[in-house]
DNA sequence: ATATATTGCACAAACGTTTGTGCAATATAA
DNA sequence: TTATATTGCACAAACGTTTGTGCAATATAT
């Protein structure tokens, strides 16, 4: 068929998309008209009612499309928000991802996914991928522990913006949960049910959230006149792997603790893995305090205390700022999002 | 200083981003020398080792980076994969989405990650979405029922697979897991145990997915002879909600199901809500099998049967197969990857 | 009638690449 | 010495947009 042979030839480039200039062509009328009229501009620029007509008739007829990547070129500006997130599959990214997808898709932007997979090499390369890309913008949860390679991007002027992990050593802005807090009231939640041996479960200390939180832990118990054993802070990574270790070496000490803090979910996993290896009974024999809720910790028997971020709104306001700054808008504050200690039943009232 | 103004002056259409043209002014040699230097067509083009040299020299000094989005008109291809998923947040995708990320960016692909939240409507406008963003591919988790708007896509020859769901009234390739498997083994474990009642709670019957899953349960009573109640078979979306609501009316027949078969994990955790809400006691009151296996479901008490997917190798070979289809190596053949029934603690034996 | 405004459009440059072609200058061959 | 190869590079078009400018043709004013 002829519309074949035409769909065969002009798919060389384009994979067949009509473009301005298939439409110019078609009309016999300027691609800038075409441009103009499509882009709403046709009373400014005193395009006869005619013309805007077909135009708009046949633009429809062809189905066309804008070529975004086209566009992006032309205007250096992209409407693609970088997002790099050190592991997709742990849900705490996972929903603060479908949140910022969701909040940007509203402002015409998409999402580029990146996972530096707790990697800073990874990152770095990523970094650069994304800068390549023309991002107008970058969210990014960092590994930690060096910030150069981002200080690079905002002298770039770059929009970039932190969430969850951050630096305070830069000023670049971040939304992230009140983590001093979050520790600070589940330290103090656990002394007051009795606790005085609590063992504190680290991610990458690194990472300011990392010394944030044990800020809460320490100045709860100081606050409580509460002496702190240093080997009961232990560990450095985010995993699972951290958390089975060093419960079992917690458990291992001269004064095991009665109480742990599990500083994240993956830590918290790997807490209850050892706690369920060694069959050791919650709470009577161990307490346990996660940082960061997961539906399931409602349904353990029993079930786990936590304390919740609130990653969608995490998500959200990191959107809206980068939105702004990308506009020149305003410059971007760096938030702290409250969280919330859930009661269940894994702290033992040793008061009682 | 100088340095500063030069980057203003620059940055305004380009942030002060290094380019082919900055190269070529300052070294005095035109844009395509730098191109094929930069491309290392170097010896291709008879270009001396002199002004590779140089050219090599300053684009390091510089930071040159080349600009993808300006590469991706030039060519017509912009080394993107659109992954579209029905919901991020969701385990299962987001662990396919990280192990497409990971697999896509070893062969310089990126991703640009969209949720379609289970809603029909958003999947065409982020359909549409992705196609003005140029990608190079598609992989699709679509949310069922219709799928003219693929097949668009596919007659104008733009790669595209399912993952997970999948339409077979379509000739578009797939990647998904055994379903009709998985379901028939578990359903032949609970028949082995004793169990003649089985409940079925099912995701969106749209789903060819959710018919094979279907089909399983239905042969293996067949095959072992024995008789289906319709009732036993209920619910119709993949949501915690349906798999509570189902659970209870499953609870209020005459003759309850002694075993609940939940068709993914969604759906699965909802029952657990319920039986967690009514007190019933696994196995002995009810016995459970969820499609779709999860951390947590090993810590449970008692532990959860579970039928698991290999959603790593999913991802990994749909992102095999985009990137034959993009570069015309070979057509797409749909795979079904085997689920693996783990046996835990949830199903009473009857018999015993 | 001539001078000025307005209407409706076309043209061309630019965004940052890649790539086909042309053309000097030098080197080799006859 | 003249004809032919080879070397090393510049030029220009194209990808699909947007946008500043120019220029006819018509309409209005004097």
């Amino acid at each position: 068929m002829l519309w074949e042979v035409c769909v065969t030839l002009r798919s060389q480039s384009n994979k067949g998309m009509p473009t301005l200039k298939q439409i110019s062509k078609d009309l016999n009328v300027s691609i800038s008209i075409v441009s103009r009229i499509l882009n709403g501009k046709a009373k400014e620029f005193r395009i006869s009612n005619a013309t805007v007509e077909i135009v708009l008739k046949h633009a429809k007829e062809i189905g066309y499309a804008p070529n975004l990547i086209a566009k992006g070129l032309q205007a250096s500006q992209t409407f693609t928000i970088g997002l790099m997130v050190p592991n997709i599959a742990n849900p705490f990214f996972a929903i603060m991802a479908k949140n910022i997808e969701k909040r940007a898709f509203k402002s015409k932007y998409s999402i580029i996914l990146v996972d530096s997979n707790e990697n800073i090499e990874i990152e770095k390369q990523q970094l650069n991928n994304l800068l390549g890309r023309k991002v107008d913008g970058l969210i990014v949860a960092p590994v930690g522990g060096n910030c150069q390679h981002f200080i690079k991007i905002v002298k770039q002027k770059i929009p970039l913006i932190f969430v969850d992990r951050y630096f305070t050593e830069s000023t670049i802005p971040y939304i992230t949960s009140n983590n001093y807090q979050g520790c600070y009231d589940a330290t103090k939640h656990l002394i007051e049910m009795g606790h005085s041996h609590i063992g504190l479960i680290c991610g990458n200390n690194a990472n300011e959230l990392v010394q944030e939180r044990t800020r809460g832990y320490h100045e709860a118990h100081q606050d409580n006149a509460l002496p702190i054993s240093p080997n009961l802070t232990i560990g450095n990574t985010f995993s699972t792997e951290n958390g089975f270790d060093s419960t079992q070496k917690l458990l291992q000490l001269d004064t095991p603790p009665t109480a742990i803090l599990a500083m994240n979910n993956l830590i918290g996993f790997g807490v209850l893995q050892a706690i369920n290896e060694h069959n050791l009974v919650i709470p009577s024999q161990l307490s346990l305090v996660i940082f960061d809720d997961h539906p399931y910790l409602s349904l353990l028997s029993p079930s786990i205390t936590a304390i919740k971020q609130n990653s969608e709104k995490i998500g959200e306001m990191a959107v809206k700022a980068i939105l702004k700054e990308i506009n020149n808008e305003c410059d971007i504050q760096s938030k702290q999002i409250p969280t919330t200690l859930i009661l269940r039943d894994s702290v033992f009232n040793l008061k009682a």
